[in-house]
RNA sequence: GGGCGAAUAGCUCAGCUGGUCCAGAGCGCCUGCCUUACACGCAGGAUGUCGGGGGUUCGAAUCCCUCUUCGCCCACCA
């Protein structure tokens, strides 16, 4: 199907409609197969993987901006004729995909564990095909150019063996392993956490001065902690070995405050003297610190939670039988803090208590606080996999956008620690390790096992399952077939460049790399382009929860896509954020909407004088028949092609698309447009009206592919009805060349001369309140050679923009408005009785006084020896250059103003 | 505690290796216009001691130091 949206000869609304243009548009895309990278084609890949979204998400602003920048590079590529894929996909994302699942099992009643694991994963899976994917479509009225035959999901049956693959040559490799420490569990997801998982945050705390009491009578210690409801894992209270006063009491023992349990002082160089009391206590179950103290000290470590939070009863495995006392049974931790403290007042060991703002760590999925606890889990050792990464960065062979952004890869890489994979839930990819109990024995498999290997006994496999980031890393080549050797792997491996937020370096961004490094021996791509984050008006992130978000569907059913597109794309430099006004999407897109709406209407009057007709091809018209503004309005559209294409390569995507913004509104429309009116509506007087049409295609033709990366939809609009482009697409239209044309700075100064003297006639007219209808007469002084040239070359253009009746170079006659122009000229508008003399004096007279006060800098500047001796000679000769004309005008207006008879 | 970024017009921000882009853009505001594509427009206009203070330099919004205020990242001081 390849209909045309809009059919030569059909009217063009005055009103751009970007509703009723974009679904067929794009449906006719996809149709053309024009996102699917040829087969065929044998030029250079280019190929950006889709930061996978949430499989159950719906987009949101952040995902709106990330894809859209992803897709203007993409078209970037494409239209300069590199092959290009940009590979979409979802992530079945373990943890929030659960937390949706439970929810709504909470709504029934219920949790996961009345429905069993089978139950609860077939009811994600229904959940998952029935409402999963909406983002991906939600992309497609973005008009993002993913080729969805090539569509991924992490927990698809080839990604899925993508991830069992990795996890056995990592076991295999000796580079997984089971690990018991202290991790970050979150209570209320019930799953162990990596350490990028468990976000810090600064919250106002209290530290708490207790007194365990000696053992042996004679006194007390006094211990700080703000967690006073751990003291019943403790195992010991430290002090450091250096701290003179406290020293003696190494090897005596306390008493818990609330518990009939007996704990020695020791010496451990973790404590820091200067801290708190000085006295540390140690849980070595739920303090990574203490933890590695409890080690060193050969000392036990009693869990004294659930893994809801709760404090544990003796049942728990690990507690040490009777350390929570029985009122304490099942009191959520914080609750248990209360009547710890409670308890310790009544009791008088409550010594003092102090703000203390700390940061604690919370569960990036539900913001809960983090509870450090000791468990058995699953790790990757990655210093083996960091070392190549931090090579190829130190090599230069991974670029950042913004720079800095590569400093702070490198400093995560310095101090990488192993990462912890297993979680406890049940919706993600299970791990592949099955034990067996009666010969005690572990293995990982490719397939799974029927029976031990070594003794034939029955296996059981690991309940765990991964770390969704685990089949995230994976994503640029598990999406391309491997570990099959596959054409597309062939093809697309590595790809270009990613692009994503900066928050996500750490969990993804650096991960891939090492993966690819490790498993595919190359970067999996070459540049990492990490985009600022979008805020509303006070500076916060857009969320859900503060109900501060914008949601992109809306922006684009109300201004279109490309409204959307452009005022993002605008808006946002390099490595900054972007501010939208949630309460105001009018003022926010109205950038967007305009530009939409003055490309269509530049295009509606291009159309309506080209369309239909056959015109002389540009490159055939002899450079003698161009008229000055076509020469002019050629060397701007070349400077603007340079810009915009050199914007794109650098990934200044405000810059790429404030080029052609500028040309298209500033130059072409303002200007040109209304330059060549009259020949395009052939007036007697203008010959030349096929020329001129000839450029204005061309100059349209090129700003609308300029354009296209930005605002695929107006552009492919306007631009198919262009003459020879009848059932051709914009998509894969060449990317105009920077090069083609020429630059012709003397062009560009005379037409910046004719514009000079519109601009000082307009302000004069609205100065005087001149009616618009009125013209008047203007008369030129002080014209070098080029001045009168480009007043001959663009005389029409003048007279009709400026509204004049006579131009000429007769002396000044009566009353009228001065104004000077470039280099020494100068103009008078003859206003006749409408001249107000003193308004007239007080206009001047600031103009002499602006004039007069630059030229004094100007002229202690050139009268210094140290600036004409040490600058260099081409500035100063410019600043001499500048004295001469501005003192000439100088001159000029004041006898002027003498003429006036000002005071 | 360490590191980094930002502070420019009422708002959101450009301003790349110091000099003719020492003040710009969009939105908003004021004035006048429905001028044969566009009132989502045209023309004209106002508004800023470029966060404060020091310094380097012939010359700084642009480099250095310092202070203030925001923001981000990292971090085992309980």
């Amino acid at each position: 199907m390849t209909t045309k949206t809009n059919p030569p000869g059909t009217e063009l609304a005055p009103q751009y409609e970007a509703t009723a243009i974009e679904a067929p548009l794009y449906a006719d895309w996809v149709a053309r197969g024009l996102f699917t990278p040829d087969p065929a084609s044998t030029a250079r890949p280019y190929v950006i993987v889709i930061p996978p979204p949430n499989v159950t998400a719906v987009l949101h602003m952040g995902q709106g901006l990330n894809n859209v920048l992803q897709d203007v590079m993409i078209r970037f590529e494409r239209m300069r004729g590199r092959t290009t894929l940009w590979l979409p996909g979802t992530d079945h994302a373990g943890i929030a995909t659960q937390n949706v699942m439970e929810r709504q099992l909470a709504k029934e009643g219920l949790t996961r564990f009345d429905v069993g694991r089978e139950a609860f994963v077939r009811r994600c899976e229904r959940f998952v095909a029935e409402t999963g994917g909406t983002i991906l479509e939600q992309l497609k009225s973005l008009g993002c150019s993913c080729d969805w035959t090539r569509t991924r999901y992490t927990l698809s049956p080839e990604l899925s063996r993508a991830v069992r693959e990795v996890f056995v040559r990592l076991w295999e490799e000796g580079l997984v392993y089971r690990g018991h420490r202290v991790i970050h569990w979150c209570p209320r997801c019930h799953t162990s956490l990596s350490d990028e998982e468990a976000e810090h945050s600064d919250v106002d705390g209290t530290l708490y001065h207790i007194r365990y009491l000696l053992a042996d009578g004679g006194g007390h210690v006094t211990v700080a902690t703000t967690r006073p409801e751990t003291m019943l894992g403790d195992v010991a209270v430290a002090v450091n070995p250096d701290d003179a006063s406290k020293r003696s009491l190494v090897g005596r023992e306390v008493m818990l405050p609330i518990a009939e349990i007996r704990i020695p002082i020791i010496a451990d160089e973790h404590v820091d003297a200067a801290f708190g009391s000085g006295f540390v206590k140690i849980t070595p179950a739920h303090d990574a610190d203490d933890f590695a103290v409890g080690q060193r000290h050969q000392l036990p470590a009693p869990l004294v939670m659930t893994e809801d939070g709760r404090m544990a009863d003796a049942s728990l495995e690990g507690a040490a039988g009777g350390r929570v006392p029985a009122p304490y049974f099942g009191l959520d931790r914080f609750e248990a803090r209360k009547q710890v403290l409670a308890l310790l007042k009544e009791r008088g060991l409550l010594e003092k208590t102090e703000p203390h703002r700390h940061a604690i760590r919370h569960c990036y999925r539900c913001a809960t606080v983090v509870e450090p606890r000791l468990s058995d889990q699953w790790f990757v050792k990655m210093q083996p996999l960091a070392e190549p990464a931090l090579a190829a960065y130190r090599a230069g062979e991974l670029r950042f956008i913004p720079e800095r952004r590569g400093t702070d890869f490198e400093r995560w890489l310095l101090n990488i620690r192993d990462w912890n994979i297993s979680r406890q839930l049940w919706w993600g990819h299970r791990i592949p390790v099955w034990y067996c109990d009666a010969c005690g024995t572990s293995q990982a498999y490719r397939e799974d096992p029927k029976a031990c290997p070594t003794c034939g006994g029955a296996l059981r496999q690991d309940e765990d399952v991964l770390d969704t980031w685990f089949s995230s890393w994976l994503w640029p080549f598990s999406t391309l077939g491997w570990p099959e050797r596959t054409p597309d792997l062939t093809r697309f491996y590595p790809g270009d460049v990613i692009v994503t937020a900066p928050e996500i370096l750490f969990f993804w961004v650096a991960r891939m790399i090492f993966a690819g490094l490790h498993f595919m021996d190359r970067l999996p791509f070459h540049t990492v382009y990490l985009h600022g984050t979008v805020r509303d008006t006070q500076h916060r992130k857009m969320s859900k929860s503060l109900g501060n978000g914008i949601d992109p569907l809306d922006v684009v059913r109300r201004y279109g896509a490309d409204a959307l597109r452009f005022t993002v794309t605008h808006g946002l430099a390099v490595g900054t954020d972007i501010v939208l006004d949630p309460a105001d999407l009018e003022g926010s897109f109205a950038s967007g909407r305009n530009f939409a709406n003055k490309l269509w209407n530049v295009g509606r009057l291009v159309l309506q004088h080209v369309e239909g007709r056959a015109l002389p091809a540009l490159a055939k018209i002899p450079e003698g028949d161009l008229a000055l503004a076509d020469r002019w309005i050629l060397s701007r559209l070349r400077a603007c092609a340079g810009d915009a294409t050199a914007a794109l390569e650098a990934f200044r995507l405000n810059d790429a698309v404030g080029a052609p913004y500028h040309f298209l509104w500033d130059d072409f429309a303002d200007w040109y447009l209304e330059a060549i009116k009259p020949r395009l509506f052939g007036e007697a007087d203008a010959p030349g009206g096929d020329v001129a049409r000839a450029v204005a295609v061309h100059g349209f033709d090129a700003v609308l592919r300029l354009l296209h990366p930005t605002m695929p939809y107006i552009t492919e609009t306007l631009w198919r009805r262009l003459p020879g482009n009848d059932g051709a697409t914009i998509v894969t239209a060449p990317w105009p060349d920077a090069r083609a044309g020429r630059l012709d700075a003397g062009v560009e100064r005379e037409f910046a001369f004719a514009q000079a003297i519109v601009n000082a006639v307009r302000a004069a007219r609205a100065d005087y309140g001149v009616p618009p209808g009125r013209t008047v007469a203007v008369s030129l002084a002080g014209l070098d050679e080029d001045g009168r040239r480009a007043v001959d070359a663009t005389r029409a253009m003048i007279v009709r923009l400026a509204r004049i009746e006579q131009l000429d170079e007769a002396p000044p006659a009566g009353a009228g408005a001065h104004a000077v122009l470039p280099g020494r000229a100068s103009l008078f508008v003859a206003l006749g009785g409408a001249i107000d003399v003193t308004k007239e004096c007080a206009r001047l007279g600031e103009e002499l006084a602006r004039l007069e006060k630059l030229l004094a800098g100007l002229r202690a500047k050139l009268a210094n020896a140290s600036f004409t001796s040490r600058a260099p000679a081409e500035v100063v000769e410019g600043e001499r250059a500048k004295e001469q004309e501005w003192s000439a005008k100088a001159a000029a207006l004041s006898a002027k103003l003498k003429a006036l008879g000002c005071a």
